[in-house]
RNA sequence: GGCCCCGUCGUCUAGUGGCCUAGGACUCUGGCUUCUCAAGUCAGCUACGAGGGUUCGAAUCCCUUCGGGGCUACCA
């Protein structure tokens, strides 16, 4: 049964930045934060750097600006330390070294001499005979003469663990009680042949060096749990001061399994540029595998700490489906206030060279915003919809510029013409009162028809922000001597 | 192959023995609204993987089976 505990909760979020870190990172960092939140506990960030080869300084800078962008904050980590750091584990090395040797000498490891050859044609074997793979303890108890001779040969040995006869059995708070038979749980290696530690000794040293209480992360680190376990107790550590486990379930990508590039393994970077808020990117993500309940999906950051628990965390892999992230994303776009659009939609128009950010330009991109705010989905929509009212070089496109070519058109076009070059007052009111009464009533078409056609002239486009509106934004000068310019088309 | 995890609409999920002729959301289809596109609104399609039990009663408990996934590294 578990113990209930009143030690403040430290949960950690430790990914090894081999890569830019996806949105299956990021569920497993939302969650880790949330309930570290929820409970008023700690949230610390390690980074688990032992894997030199692949892990670069670059992809650990891109972690945390990721974490900062989504707003996940922590309390302990890079940059801001904390009383158990560093925080980097290639900053511990000492620490490790340290406990390696207590292990050796305490008996709970031994040095293997075995090569990489002679373990792959051990796995072959084990392969061939069809019995359970795994290092089968040539090193356990090597005689001095062995020893002596392996080092003469000029051998390096690893650390390796040794995993007694027995079980391990814990209770995963997602999954219920997990129990793994020590016969399927091989020797494994601690510390490489070049001296320097794996996520198997790491790991499990700094969470208890760390004092983290619980551990949330990926299912695939479920079955490396009991070697976890095993470290703890070479460490001393008794059993009820074990963090407790809860493994998330995997997110997947779109069609069948294993996230990629193609379904949603693309870096946060990636959602941030194509105009997405983080918002509506927490929010959907804290729906993979977790649920408030009673038929409730829109949360806030802020909600998603009140309500997040892992008991509501269930245990089977969520598809990731960016469709649903992109309503989402369209429902926190239209829930924001003119002035947060504003400052979300500057940086798309500047980067697509739509405006400048002169003065003149900014006051037309505040009075232009809230009529696409609930038509967009995605940020990256407002550079094309509002480029019409900036361009220097206005052209239509060409695909509806056949659409206004026809006799019809160039009456309708005409007749527009004629009545608003009368216009006095420009505004969307007058606009649409004259235009009706020449288009609709005089002439009889259908508005879809008639307004289309205009549309097609003044915003060089077929689909457009509602148009007469974006007339009176655009100014008389500029519509009339666009629908002029029609006429010739 | 072995070990471990998982299995409700296409997708995310609600559901912890009777409230379930299974609810919500996204997608899709159709309607309304309508100056286009959206938004809004109404309706529709579609699910408890299968087979056995237990029980008065099962999506919910048990067993088997099938299917999916993970691990099986001197990666994490």
């Amino acid at each position: 049964m578990l113990k209930v505990s009143n030690k403040e909760v430290r949960v950690r979020f430790a990914p090894s930045p081999t890569g830019e870190l996806h949105v299956g990172n990021i569920r497993t960092a939302l969650f880790d934060w949330a309930y570290a939140r929820h409970t008023g506990g700690k949230f610390v960030f390690r980074i688990e750097d032992t894997d030199t080869e692949r892990v670069t300084d670059e992809y650990i800078q891109a972690a945390l600006g990721t974490l900062r962008w989504l707003g996940l904050d922590w309390d302990e980590g890079p940059e801001v330390g904390g009383p158990y750091g560093p925080y980097l584990q290639s900053q511990r090395l000492d620490i490790y070294a340290k406990y390696a040797k207590q292990f050796l000498d305490e008996g709970f490891a031994y040095h293997c001499y075995c090569s990489a050859e002679e373990l792959e044609a051990v796995r072959e074997a084990q392969r061939a005979a069809n019995v359970a793979p795994g290092y089968n303890g040539h090193c356990r108890n090597l005689t001095s003469e062995q020893i002596a001779a392996y080092v003469a040969e000029g051998r390096k040995p690893v650390v390796r663990m040794l995993m007694p006869e027995g079980s391990t059995t814990f209770t995963d708070l997602i999954r219920g009680e997990v129990s793994f038979d020590h016969n399927f749980v091989p020797d494994f290696v601690l510390v490489r042949a070049d001296g320097s530690p794996l996520y198997t000794l790491a790991v499990a040293v700094d969470d208890v060096l760390m004092k983290i209480t619980h551990v949330l992360r990926g299912e695939d680190l479920l079955s490396s749990t009991p070697r976890q376990i095993r470290v703890y107790q070479a460490m001393g550590v008794a059993p009820e001061d074990y963090p407790l486990f809860a493994h998330l379930p995997f997110v997947m990508g779109q069609d069948n399994a294993k996230l990629s590039k193609r379904n949603g393994e693309v870096s946060i970077a990636w959602y941030r540029d194509a105009g997405y808020l983080p918002e509506a990117i927490c929010n959907y993500l804290a729906l993979l595998g977790w649920s408030p309940g009673e038929d409730r999906e829109d949360v806030t950051m802020k909600e998603l700490t009140e309500l997040f628990t892992v008991e509501r965390v269930h245990s089977s892999p969520a598809r990731f489906d960016i469709k649903k992230l992109e309503a989402i994303n369209g429902d926190k776009i239209r829930a924001l206030t003119p002035n947060s659009f504003f400052d979300w939609a500057m940086p798309f128009l500047t980067r697509a060279n739509v405006v400048t950010g002169t003065a003149s330009e900014i006051e037309l991109v505040k009075k232009a915003l809230p009529i696409i705010q609930e038509r967009i989905a995605t940020l990256s929509e407002i550079p094309p919809m509002l480029k019409f009212l900036f361009t220097q070089d206005f052209a239509v496109e060409s695909d509806s510029a056949s659409k206004i070519s026809d006799e019809q058109s160039k009456k309708v076009l005409q007749a527009s013409l004629d009545r608003l070059a009368g216009l006095t007052e420009w505004n969307h009111a007058a606009i649409e009162s004259v235009l009706r009464a020449a288009l609709i009533e005089e002439l009889g078409l259908k508005p879809r028809i008639a307004f289309g056609a205009v549309r097609i002239a003044v915003t060089g486009s077929h689909i457009s922000p509602p148009l007469f509106e974006s007339m009176e934004l655009l100014g008389a000068a500029k519509s009339l001597e666009r629908i002029k310019a029609a006429l010739l088309i």
